[in-house]
RNA sequence: GGCCCAGUAGCUCAGUUGGUUAGAGUGCCGGCCUGUCACGCCGGAGGUCGAGGGUUCGAGCCCCUUCUGGGUCGCCA
């Protein structure tokens, strides 16, 4: 159903559409976004991607009068007319193009439209029902305005790397499976064998290092199949990078160049360079986290060396000491006042890091002070932990006793529950503007798994010790640091990267480090550990999440705001509905037989 | 895989202690309205209360199972 657009061509976009166009004649074609029905004449508003324009149709104009009589919501038209002015008590100051509108001279209907489930009007429409119609929901001024911003990070980051002499490559999306990592996405070939979809392109991109690429960029999609989360999906878009003969600052100040760039060219927003830089461990010890929001203080301070802590009597601090661990506080500036339930709630959060709870002393505004552990500390010796802990009246101590880890691990979560008393609420539809980087280095290289009585590695087993802690990688692979580093934004990690270990000799240290025998190493890498030993340039690089980027540019709560398609919880899509069956003749042409599990 | 939350009209939701014919807003359909812009007014249609089972004289509500979605932990080199 519908007409023919033959004979009439788009002159504007609806919301291009200004009083400087006044007296002219155009032609605009989209959705109708409303047909507001007066008796006399009808109002319609087109939409397109560039925005809203009205339309009038006066009943005077017999034809097009009875056509716009049918006209539904989310039919798709050709309106050509002349750009008029409104009266002045006619504008519309809400609207863009309110000082104007169309009156209609041609009007055609070029796609009807059966009533929508939901239109880009609607607010508050549930996850699973915008998905499943993910066409209808990408049609909302805001999803579009996302989008948009989205490509336009991508063409800047594609022009500053070029410009900076990075050639974009593409590797394959059909690869092998590598062991270790996350569950990989496995795809049936007709010769027996799986591909497996990459989870990044790691080891390809390393090789054309050693290929003699020099710089080299691409914006690839990674996947992983496990579980998703907010700000995870299993399919995800990753901008890798890697270059030859540098080190950690070329990284750095490549990476600044190019947020300063994007942020500038995408959002008019200056960010200031260089970004700051903290070690893991600073990182841990003060936020208690590896990816510290910098938009708040909040910092974690230890009081276990403070006199009144150390020498107590109080057996859950006392037990936390002698056991090694340490005793925390952290200072929620104003937040004296913090309902019992919020603070019962901060509780959980704590014990969601397997800490045992949580000791708090409120400095009410009028100088009292309620204390859970005033029992054990008199109003001199909590003065002092007041003190240390730079409170004044007004303000909520949070005190954590626990292992080093779980001190942290606990007040580092509480933290981050206490921010949000501390940012800012962005008004509806509009981008945030506070945006912290922080560059987190040296984090350790590897990580123990006590049920496994091994150690793995942090990241990948490519990443490169410090060259001081090398001689440790056998006697005390624990005490090791990466050269690793995270671009942190707000909170979030935007990307990691490190500098790659260019030595063969290194390589196999690092594999033996990690539990490999030789034969397995060579197993899962052969052709990466043969092509080490053809004249490797010393590299590194980085790989920046496309998605979490235009996530935290936009303030989106959730990734599936910013990707075209998403897919849900299990990693299925509601539209559709893959991963799905296929025909038993495929199966059979991969030797495949499918067998449900109980 | 674990835990928490949700599922009632196309959409967003309310529904009291288990009790007559399950409601609201919005959308939709029809009518009216001389400039609307979240237009307004009048009327109408629209329900397998996610599904299955159980308890009960009686279930949207209680119990069990299950499905779907969201969040989170595990997982994510």
């Amino acid at each position: 159903m519908g007409e023919s657009m033959k004979g009439m061509k788009r002159t504007h976009y609806c919301g291009e559409l200004t009083a400087a166009n006044v007296g002219q004649d155009v032609t605009v074609m989209g959705w109708v976004n409303k047909n507001r029905d007066m008796s006399q004449r009808f109002f319609i508003v087109v939409r397109d991607r560039t925005g809203l324009v009205q339309v009038v149709v006066d009943a005077e104009r017999a034809v097009q009068y009875a056509l716009a009589k049918e006209i539904r919501g989310e039919y798709v038209i050709a309106a050509r007319g002349k750009v008029i002015a409104r009266t002045p008590q006619n504008v519309n100051p809400e609207m863009p193009t309110g000082e104007i509108e169309i009156d209609i001279e041609e009007l055609r209907i070029l796609s009807e439209s059966d009533t929508p489930p939901f239109t880009p009007l609607d607010e508050g429409v549930a996850m699973d029902t915008r998905l499943k119609y993910r066409y209808l929901d990408l049609r909302r001024a805001d999803v579009h305005k996302i989008m948009k911003l989205r490509h336009t990070v991508a063409q800047t980051i594609r022009r500053y790397l070029t410009e900076e002499g990075y050639i974009e490559v593409e590797t394959p999306y059909l690869t092998n499976s590598s062991p270790e990592g996350a569950r990989d996405y496995l795809v049936p070939s007709r010769n027996g064998g799986f591909y497996a979809l990459p989870q990044s392109p790691q080891q390809l991109k390393q090789l054309l290092m050693v290929a003699g690429m020099d710089k080299y960029f691409q914006i690839a999609k990674c996947f992983r199949d496990e579980d998703l989360r907010a700000d995870r999906q299993p399919e995800f878009t990753q901008i890798d990078i890697e270059a030859s003969f540098v080190d950690e600052e070329d990284i750095h100040a490549m990476m600044e160049g190019m947020m300063q760039r994007v942020f500038k060219e995408a959002m008019d927003v200056d960010v200031a360079v260089p970004f700051p830089r903290m070690t893991w461990l600073d990182a841990m010890e003060k936020y208690g986290t590896d990816k510290p929001d910098l938009r708040y203080g909040l910092e974690l301070v230890d009081l276990s060396a403070l006199p009144v802590i150390a020498d107590t009597d109080f057996q859950v601090f006392a037990a936390a000491l002698e056991n090694g661990g340490r005793v925390r506080g952290i200072n929620a500036t104003g937040l004296a006042a913090l309902p019992r339930k919020q603070i019962d709630a901060l509780v959980e959060t704590a014990r969601g890091e397997n800490a045992k709870g949580l000791a708090w002393i409120n400095l009410m505004e009028d100088g009292t002070i309620k204390s859970t552990i005033g029992k054990f500390f008199d109003d001199a010796q909590t003065a002092e932990i007041i003190t240390a802990m730079a409170a004044r009246p007004g303000d909520l101590i949070l005190l954590c006793a626990d292992t080093v880890e779980i001190s942290r691990l606990a007040l580092g979560a509480v933290r981050v529950a206490l921010g949000k008393h501390y940012l800012p609420e962005l008004p509806a539809g509009t981008f945030p503007t506070d945006f912290k980087f922080l560059w987190v280095t040296h984090f350790p290289l590897f990580e123990y798994a006590p049920e496994e009585g091994r150690y793995y590695a942090a990241h990948h087993p490519f990443t490169s010790p410090l060259e001081e802690d090398e001689h440790l990688l056998e006697s005390d692979p624990g005490a090791v640091r990466a050269r690793q580093y995270d671009l942190v934004l707000n909170g979030s990690e935007q990307a990691g990267g490190s500098i790659r270990i260019h030595r063969r000799d290194l390589q196999d240290r690092m594999f033996a480090a990690l539990g490999f025998t030789p034969e397995r190493a060579k197993a899962g890498f052969a052709h990466f550990l043969e092509a080490l030993q053809y004249g490797v340039p010393p590299h590194g690089g980085i790989a920046p999440g496309l998605d979490r980027l235009i996530m935290n540019m936009t303030g989106a709560t959730s990734l599936r705001e910013v990707i075209a398609f998403p897919k849900v919880k299990d990693g299925s899509c509601p539209m559709t509905e893959a991963p799905g069956p296929v025909d038993a003749a495929q199966l059979e042409e991969l030797g495949i037989a499918v067998v449900k599990s109980e």
